[in-house]
DNA sequence: GATGAATGAGTCTTCATTCAT
DNA sequence: GATGAATGAAGACTCATTCAT
């Protein structure tokens, strides 16, 4: 009796928490980060402003969740896509998995705006420091990581070498598409693919 | 008589927006942007708050200029710099160019917190709308645009492999500074040359 | 005890808003309308500035509030007095109704300032769209209207008459009252309510 | 010589007295009152804001001007209209007068609005007090006053009546012209015509 | 007389956070 | 746990007026 009552709390809460994250989503989307206020997230979610602090520190707290929650399931699909087709070598794997998150975005510009310049390594870490909770992270960090020391590049240069290559990636994915600066995305491809491709041959 | 008498109302014209300047970039360097309050930079200034809307629209408006001034002016350190010395050729000269911008920002972290990811190619964009203003800008840029070209770079692709290396390069020297992420700069520096050769190279 | 504790509450907010109603009304009748500063009203209101923005959207929606309410009041005093006593025909019972509104305002000149010109027929209009809120605004026009109807006059000229009727009662009183001008109110009251009586009899 | 130069000078200050209040009344005009500036008035007139102080006492003092010279050509003009025709009765006059201003304003909404409520009896004292300035006026008020005393009102109400007339008028004017309330002012005129005919009427 | 840079009090408004219920 | 009224600091911006030149 005892267990399913608290059980039953359990899943309210939950479901507060996410219906407050779902909310923020909603708005940050719609009406940028800034221009959202906590006021705009509980009325959205329909709960009251106290909650609001019962679930989150602040509303940069919602956000690095919800920048984290997302990018998290975008490279859980990317993942899925190279893992379900046969490539020659490892860097066309990355270039394709590289592609599927720029064609990911190029449909998803809204959500670009938000997670904005947060679309980098430094999310990397964050989602590796909890390896169990963002396995898929994990997932294709080893596999670059050990394709790199394959490669013959030595154990020193290999994180940054990928550190270089995923702020390059997000550089150029905000800013062609965003700002269509200093082109197209369609234009930047090419010579996006070509850079990364020098970049992880050695 | 009249001449000079309008001489030193514009000097003194000058003086206080100089001034103004002045407050805000110290202000911004300690207490940063967000915090720091137009009340702030005119106490600072120790002229009138009204003055400050004299010459600047607003918080955002003295802080663009702010960053175009500083860049400009490293940038022209810089140029300074690779201009005085003979290297085998571009790529060193390119090299060379970059490190002095690292060294610059070793030595000032704060002026790169608030420059922060402004340290880009859109800042160069910018800046080169306003080729008089920013006559070295034009310089640096000419020359690595020329040199690309020589190379054998495509027409098309040269300005888009500028960006990405400005990118790349801002990004390194952001992250490794600031957050020593994912190394100190030092150890970041000799991966970022060499990729740096790899990609102006064809 | 849920009751109990929301009552408590609602007792609570309506007490602020009256707060803030009580110290809005002061000031305006003290310093003027446009010299009350926000801030003027909620430090006599006792309460927070963002407590203000919580009950009314700004100065002139409190002002709004304020001059219906006090002109309700008014009327539903006067249309006491007129149902108190006994008149030979409906023209002696809109001069008597008018005369205590003149009354009033001669022992109210500092209210009479703030309502300014807005005693008037928009005022009476404004009430009439909430019949429940202002049922005394209400039941003085039907008086008036139906009076006006038994007198011959058209069905089209009826609220045209009133509203005429209205507006001069509104500017002599204000006028006399406050200026002075062209008479004291005592010496234009014979002649106000002739010219009434012309203008209602037809 | 020396005269020649003041009446130079004179002349000048005229002009710029002029532009400062041209360019006033075509803001007052298109942006409204309250939302005109100095800053606004003096960089259209083309002059330094110093003078606008060296010419009117404030923004009141430059609108008080403006609403008594604007009044006083319509009554110019409407004072012509009716001298040109010949009427049965003074009534008539009066009437033909009052229409020539109601066509007037319906032709020219934006200065109804500024003039406001000011079109009044209160503009008709000010503009009689300095009767050479503006003659029109007290023509006007001249053949007014002596048709009431010919029609037999007693020499305490002429003046009183008169009051009620214009104030009424402009009540109606106002209200039917800006805000069609109750009615447009081409339906409230028949209306408005019946009652200053009975006003009118001993 | 004319200028216009400088002033700074004054005003509204927002919003994250708290805490009594 | 949940609520939402209350807070009040913080902030941006305006503008009539002055006064040294």
């Amino acid at each position: 009796m005892v267990k399913e009552k608290s059980e039953k709390i359990h899943k309210n809460k939950i479901l507060k928490r996410n219906k407050l994250f779902d909310a923020a989503f909603d708005l940050f989307l719609t009406k940028g980060f800034s221009s959202t206020a906590i006021d705009d997230i509980v009325k959205k979610a329909g709960v009251a402003k106290g909650t609001f602090y019962l679930y989150f520190k602040d509303k940069y707290d919602i956000m690095d969740h919800l920048i984290l929650s997302k990018s998290s399931s975008i490279i859980k699909e990317a993942l899925q896509k190279i893992k379900d087709e046969n490539y020659d070598n490892y860097i066309d794997r990355v270039i394709a998995f590289t592609d599927y998150i720029v064609e990911y975005f190029k449909n998803n510009k809204m959500l670009l705006k938000i997670i904005h310049k947060n679309l980098s390594f430094g999310l990397f870490r964050k989602a590796l420091q909890k390896p169990e909770e963002y396995k898929e992270m994990k997932e294709v960090a080893d596999l670059l990581l050990s394709s790199l020391k394959k490669e013959g590049f030595s154990d020193d240069s290999i994180e940054k070498v990928l550190f270089m290559v995923i702020e390059l990636t997000g550089s150029v994915i905000y800013s062609s598409i965003i700002l269509e600066e200093p082109d197209t995305i369609d234009n930047m491809k090419p010579v996006l693919f070509m850079m990364i491709k020098k970049m992880l041959t050695i």
